[in-house]
RNA sequence: GCCGAGGUAGCUCAGUGGUAGAGCGAAGGACUGAAAAUCCUUGCGUCAGCAGUUCAAUUCUGCUCCUCGGCA
C-alpha cells in the first residue's frame, strides 16, 4: 500500500472573522459526522465568551456513552467542539501548544471514526498544523502551562531591558546567528527577540530552525469568501450584539479578576475598554490626545472595536490569500443584515459539501 | 447684535512670507513559539471664498461666508 493513502484526512475551514466559517463548519459536520477542532487563538481561553464570539457553544450535558468514549465537553449546535476553554485568562497559549493539542485531538476524533474539521481564523496555527512545522520541544513549558519559567524570565529581560535598543538586539543576534539577520524582519522587535530567545534557550541557530516536516495529513481547505461591504456590515452588527449581550460586564469582571495586563485583555473586544473604565467617576481621565486613546464614551469603545476587528479581518485576508490550496466558496448574495445570517452559507454549503464528499471519497 | 476663538489630508489638529506635516483612519504587504499579536510601505491637499500688500501668500491686511464659546 502506498504511503500517501494512509494519511488521515482532515478538513480545514478557515477565513476571516465574520465570514461564516463556523456556520459552514457546523453544517458540514452534521452531514459528514464531523467534530470541530477550534483553531482560534482566543477561543481557547476560559471566561472569555462574548468578546471572542463563542456564541452557540455550550457545555455538553449529555453523556454520550454510545461508543464507550467520554463525550466532548462542549458542543456547538449539537456538534462536538474541542480546544475551547482550555486555558485560564491569565495564562499564555501559543502555536507550539496548539499544534500538540490539535494533533492529539485529531487522533482521538479519527480513532472514533469521526472526521476532524479544523475551524478557525488563526492562520499561523493552521499552517503549523497542516504543514507540520518542526517546533522544538519547549522543556521549560510546564505541563500545567504556567507561564512562569526560565524562558519567560529571559524573554522579560530581553524586553524590559530598555537599555537595549533594537539596533543592539540586532547586533547581538548577528553575533549569535549571522544568517538569522537575513531571515528575520529586523525592524520588528518582537521577531528579533524571538530569534534571540530561540538561540539562547536552545543553543541552536534560529536560521536553521524553521523547518517543515513531512505532511501528516491529507488536507482539504475551504474558506468562505465574503464581500468587503458585507463583512463591514456584519462586523458592525456583531459588535452591537456583543454589547447587548453584556460585553461590558464580561470585560469588567475579567479586568478585575486578572488585571489589565493579563493575556485576556490583549484581545479585540477587551483591550478597547481601558480608557472607558478608567474614566468612570473621573471625567478628566480621558486622554484626548493622539495615539492610543481609545476614548471614554461607550460609542468610542464600540467604534474602536469595530475598527480593530476590521483591521484584523484584513490581516487575515492577506494571510489566507497567499495560500493557493484554499478552496474559496462564495456565499449567496444575501439581502439584508440580521436575517442574512441565515442565508450566509447556503450556497457555501452546497459547494462545500461537494468538495468534502469528493475529498472523503 | 456685540466680544472672543477658529475654518489646513476622510477625522483630530501642528506649522511656515517662498504652494505644507503628525497622529488616527484607509489601501497594499509581511508573517515558523504573544499571531485577535507584531512589523513594513503609501499623503498635491483649490491650507474656506474674494480682493489687496509683496518679486512671492496657505502664512500679512481688508471684506464675505460658515462653525464654536461668552455677553446681550
Amino acid at each position: 500500500m502506498k504511503k500517501m493513502d494512509n494519511k488521515p484526512k482532515i478538513i480545514v475551514i478557515c477565513g476571516q472573522t465574520g465570514s461564516g466559517k463556523t456556520n459552514l463548519a457546523v453544517q458540514l459536520c452534521k452531514k459528514f459526522k464531523g467534530e470541530i477542532v477550534n483553531a482560534d487563538s482566543r477561543q481557547v481561553y476560559k471566561e472569555m465568551n462574548i468578546g471572542t464570539a463563542k456564541g452557540g457553544i455550550q457545555k455538553s450535558k449529555i453523556k454520550n456513552q454510545k461508543f464507550g468514549v467520554p463525550s466532548a465537553q462542549y458542543i456547538l449546535d449539537g456538534v462536538p467542539i474541542w480546544l475551547v476553554n482550555i486555558v485560564e485568562p491569565n495564562e499564555r497559549y501559543n502555536v507550539g501548544q496548539f499544534k500538540k493539542d490539535a494533533e492529539e485531538t485529531i487522533a482521538d476524533i479519527i480513532s472514533r471514526g469521526k472526521v476532524p474539521f479544523i475551524v478557525g481564523g488563526t492562520g499561523l496555527y493552521i499552517d503549523a498544523l497542516v504543514d507540520n512545522y518542526e517546533i522544538p520541544e519547549e522543556r521549560t513549558w510546564s505541563d500545567s502551562r504556567k507561564a512562569v519559567n526560565e524562558k519567560t524570565r529571559l524573554r522579560v529581560s530581553l524586553r524590559n531591558s530598555n537599555s537595549k535598543s533594537l539596533a543592539e538586539l540586532v547586533d547581538f543576534l548577528g553575533k549569535v546567528d549571522s544568517d538569522a539577520q537575513k531571515i528575520v524582519d529586523l525592524k520588528n522587535r518582537r521577531r528579533v527577540e524571538r530569534a534571540l530567545e530561540y538561540c539562547l534557550t536552545t543553543g541552536k541557530k534560529f536560521s536553521e530552525s524553521r523547518k517543515k516536516g513531512e505532511q501528516k495529513y491529507e488536507v482539504l481547505k475551504i474558506a468562505p469568501l465574503i464581500s468587503r461591504e458585507k463583512l463591514l456590515e456584519k462586523i458592525g452588527i456583531r459588535v452591537e450584539e456583543m454589547i447587548e449581550q453584556g460585553l461590558e460586564k464580561e470585560v469588567k469582571k475579567l479586568a478585575g479578576k486578572y488585571g489589565w495586563e493579563s493575556e485576556a485583555m490583549t484581545g479585540i473586544g477587551y483591550r478597547e475598554w481601558g480608557d472607558y473604565f478608567a474614566s468612570v467617576g473621573n471625567r478628566h481621565a480621558c486622554s484626548k490626545s493622539g495615539k492610543n486613546s481609545h476614548g471614554c464614551s461607550l460609542q468610542s469603545v464600540k467604534d474602536r472595536i469595530k475598527i480593530d476587528t476590521r483591521q484584523y479581518a484584513k490581516r487575515q485576508m492577506t494571510w489566507f490569500k497567499r495560500d493557493k490550496e484554499i478552496n474559496w466558496v462564495h456565499p449567496v448574495k444575501s439581502p439584508t443584515s440580521r436575517s442574512a445570517k441565515q442565508f450566509d452559507g447556503v450556497k457555501n454549503e452546497k459547494q462545500a459539501k461537494k468538495l468534502v464528499k469528493k475529498f472523503l471519497g
